[in-house]
DNA sequence: TTTATTGCAAAATGTTTGCATAGCC
DNA sequence: GGCTATGCAAACATTTTGCAATAAA
């Protein structure tokens, strides 16, 4: 089966291919799906998408292919305080705010200038690779329409 | 057996009191754990300490108090991409530093100010009760020290 | 052809639950 | 004394692993 030549999806071969990995239909078909719906599923989620239109795949390869996609720096991992680990393709810099209330997660923009006021509070010795920032709160009925 | 009477636990008493909740020795003694060791330990390693002095407890009742103590304000919840939940009894506003080489956690002051300038990047309609940032990386050799 | 990746099933990990007993208020 | 919290064991949810078969490069 070949690409079925989405949009994004080129990046993905382009980014495997750098890490001498290979571009397989499901990698394919898990990247799709993440970014056709971006409202941050579990693995377990995925796996229900996917097997739509891939009904052999198994829940292994799509932790396997989530890990391959967080790997390749296509795909953000995000863990709340109470359930299993969401996956997120939104690679601008950005924080969580999760509902407590509907469980949902939305993406909140953070400028990059506060990105970096940030990265200053570490001190002398401290290198990150990545900061994440997450919200836990409640939010007004009028604003659940955003979700992304 | 009464309290230990430490230094802190007074204000564990006042805060269950104020939740209705009893104040156990359990509760007391994992309390007392969390502040005296601060360097976020898992359920299972709140449980290895307290059994010291506590042979009799479970790990359930280790689970089951640690969630109390969330409940109560007095310690906070911190997750990682990969891993067990671990516990904080550090209140002050503060982020945490994630060294990928050791699994060591560190706290990070955050200035009010700037907890409040991310707390602006939510749009209206959001309310956020908690926000948490975390940061992943490694940190030079020298820095190893100050592991709170 | 070579070697990474898949699918399956089983295992490991981390956490929660049900229930009888103990003990705080 | 009443009712919450504990301890135990079993259940549960999530993720990882081992290995033979498959398929990408």
């Amino acid at each position: 089966m070949r690409s079925s030549s989405s949009d994004h999806p080129a990046k993905l071969a382009e980014r495997l291919a750098h890490s001498g990995l290979r571009n397989t239909p499901q990698r394919e078909v898990i990247y799709r799906a993440l970014l056709g719906k971006r409202d941050h599923p579990t693995a377990d989620e995925v796996y229900s998408r996917v097997r739509v239109e891939m009904p052999s795949i198994s829940l292994a390869t799509v932790y396997n292919c989530l890990e391959t996609l967080v790997q390749c720096d296509l795909v953000r991992q995000v863990n709340f305080e109470r359930g299993p680990t969401r996956y997120c393709p939104n690679l601008h810099p950005h924080a969580h705010f999760h509902d407590e209330q509907s469980g949902a997660t939305h993406d909140i923009d953070v400028p990059a200038e506060i990105m970096e006021r940030i990265r200053e509070l570490l001190p002398a010795g401290y290198a990150a690779k990545s900061i994440e920032i997450t919200f836990h709160g409640r939010m007004a009925e009028a604003a659940n329409e955003q979700a992304r």
